[in-house]
DNA sequence: GCAAACTCCTAACTGTGTTAGGCGAAACGA
DNA sequence: TCGTTTCGCCTAACACAGTTAGGAGTTTGC
């Protein structure tokens, strides 16, 4: 049964290339701004020219996309190491669900810029990277239902809310706390407005 | 007395012509999106050549910064046109704000694009326009402490609800009323957040 | 009435994403 | 093992963006 799942070095070794030529994107990203990235420089830091990106990716675009669908995926990690951390009272685990959201946002302004914001000219997530940010989204919810919130209203409500703060922190006050500080305040707003109270744990 | 106020020509084409040119770009932004103005489609409008722009801009950016402060402007219009309709009743006038200044920005992606988001890349507002949205915020500041409410704090989260709700409706539901829907909820929430009930006025 | 300033022009440069086409090495079937 | 195909990269070059240089015709101002 040895040849039946054959190593495909060939697969390997391609996204493999892949991986290295997000990472660099990440870190040109990190370093000088989402919209200062170039493939000349994207190819440099991976030891190639830019015309070879092509050989990897079908446009710059496709670049974001695979960064897009990255992203989503590290905060579903992010999310999932901070589980530990998640209280059981109902309102102490929004504020969790909020904080979690905003640091890992704010940590990161370009790539909160690519996950959220509709910013990059020209860029829109393909269905398949989409799928990364539907599948957070979605484990959200059901996390959201436990607490007895499960009208799309509500989750709409909340998320907008969390993602305002963030925007305003990011824009107008980055690496400070002026919003940072309000987002248990909303937290709370929010809940009271559903009747969830400082004790309520899951029904 | 006639030479006192001597109009000056030359200055008013040249402000004439700064305008006809910030409209032009309005005009693209609005029909095929802000990242796709280019110079030459604007010159073109306004029956120049690109480089001619530079008489009167010295870059795309200080376009840009016309723009924004322009914008600017066209709200304090908007917003003082519509204070005819705005309730005496606190939480009712804090709704208005913010049905104002919702329907303002949704009526306008691109408009609201350049206010609000830090999305256009290397484009930071001018000391000179900014001074326009500090105004128009500076107002809005004048009429929340008519309502009682003057701390910082409350008027950051006001408005990061608010622009969040925007942001969220412009880019996953442009044209429909997903988020729009939730607004006046969101500003009862806040109110109740500040103990101002339904029914009170201006202290 | 003439010099200066103004406003527009064409030509061209730089930097971007992208395409065309080629070349050497790796992979693969006989 | 050998020939062929495929792959992964390259250089050259294109289109289009913002921008600069420099000049020409008009307007302005003493």
């Amino acid at each position: 049964m040895l040849g039946e799942t054959k190593r495909d070095r060939k697969a390997e070794r391609r996204s493999e290339t892949r991986r290295e030529i997000v990472d660099a994107a990440w870190r040109l990203a990190h370093d000088k701004g989402l919209a200062q990235v170039t493939l000349r420089d994207v190819a440099e830091s991976v030891g190639m020219r830019a015309p070879s990106l092509y050989t990897h990716f079908k446009s710059k675009n496709d670049i974001y996309d695979a960064m897009f669908g990255d992203a989503w995926n590290q905060y579903q990690e992010y999310e999932a190491a901070a589980r530990a951390s998640e209280p059981k009272n109902s309102r102490a685990a929004m504020r969790h669900y909020a904080r979690v959201y905003f640091d890992f946002a704010v940590a990161f302004p370009a790539r909160h810029q690519l996950m959220s914001l509709r910013t990059v000219p020209d860029f829109t997530p393909s269905e398949a990277a989409y799928a990364s940010s539907v599948a957070a989204m979605e484990h959200f919810a059901a996390r959201m239902r436990q607490h007895g919130v499960d009208g799309q209203d509500d989750l709409d409500l909340f998320v907008a809310i969390v993602d305002g703060l963030v925007t305003a922190q990011l824009a107008n006050d980055p690496g400070g706390e002026r919003w940072s500080r309000l987002l248990d305040r909303a937290i709370d707003m929010f809940a009271d407005n559903l009747g969830i109270t400082s004790e309520g744990s899951p029904p």
